[in-house]
DNA sequence: TGCCTGATGTTCT
DNA sequence: GAACATCAGGCAC
């Protein structure tokens, strides 16, 4: 995973096109990075900017692990920590594309809104506290870089449903996939 | 189509 | 006690 221990919004750009291979019950879902935003210590909106709690432990710890929060009382959002050990820097995954095993997921949502957002993403393939710290090269949560995208295809722009630091361009996402949150 | 609001609990100040 | 990296449904236009 050392190609994630670099600038968090390099390592948002790395990951989309890249896959999440989620395992439920034995079935495997397959899914395709779509959209990401990128946290450092140095970004106010980031969990990890007033420094290590019990909370963000996971984001200060070895790149290529899952930072799984709870928020709003009811949802989960999936990031990936990069970076160096201790710098409390993660992506956060907005949006996926199923590509395989939609048949599975938790979710009953149809086509592009079944993981067009952090939380729904993190409830069509059944992610919660438990994955938090989980290592992303093992099953049942794995993550398969694909740096296969052309640079033409990525949008950079400002993130979205933040109000600290709302301006910074750290949202990445696939310019042609119809699976990008609208808000 | 677009704005507003309720649901809900963890975390931090 | 307030803030919060959200979502879905309801309502007005």
């Amino acid at each position: 995973m050392t190609e994630l221990e670099t600038r968090a919004d390099i390592a948002a750009r790395r990951l989309l096109g890249s896959h999440i291979e989620r395992t439920i019950d034995g079935n495997t879902i397959k899914a395709r990075i779509v959209e990401t935003e990128s946290y450092d210590q140095t970004d106010a909106a980031s969990h990890s900017f007033n420094g290590e709690t019990q909370r963000n432990k996971v984001m200060f710890g070895p790149a290529g692990h899952a930072y799984v929060y709870f928020t709003y009382g009811m949802h989960y959002c999936l990031n990936i920590v990069t970076g160096q050990e201790g710098e409390g820097s993660a992506v956060l995954i907005r949006a996926v594309e199923i590509i395989q095993g939609e048949q599975h997921c938790l979710r009953s949502a149809v086509g592009v809104n079944k993981a067009n957002g952090p939380a729904k993403l993190c409830q069509a393939l059944g992610i919660d506290k438990a994955m938090d710290g989980h290592d992303l090269n093992e099953p049942p949560l794995k993550l398969v870089l694909n740096n296969s995208l052309d640079d033409a295809r990525i949008t950079q722009t400002t993130r979205i449903g933040i109000r600290k630091a709302a301006d910074a361009p750290y949202r990445f996402y696939i310019t042609d996939s119809a699976a990008v949150s609208k808000r």
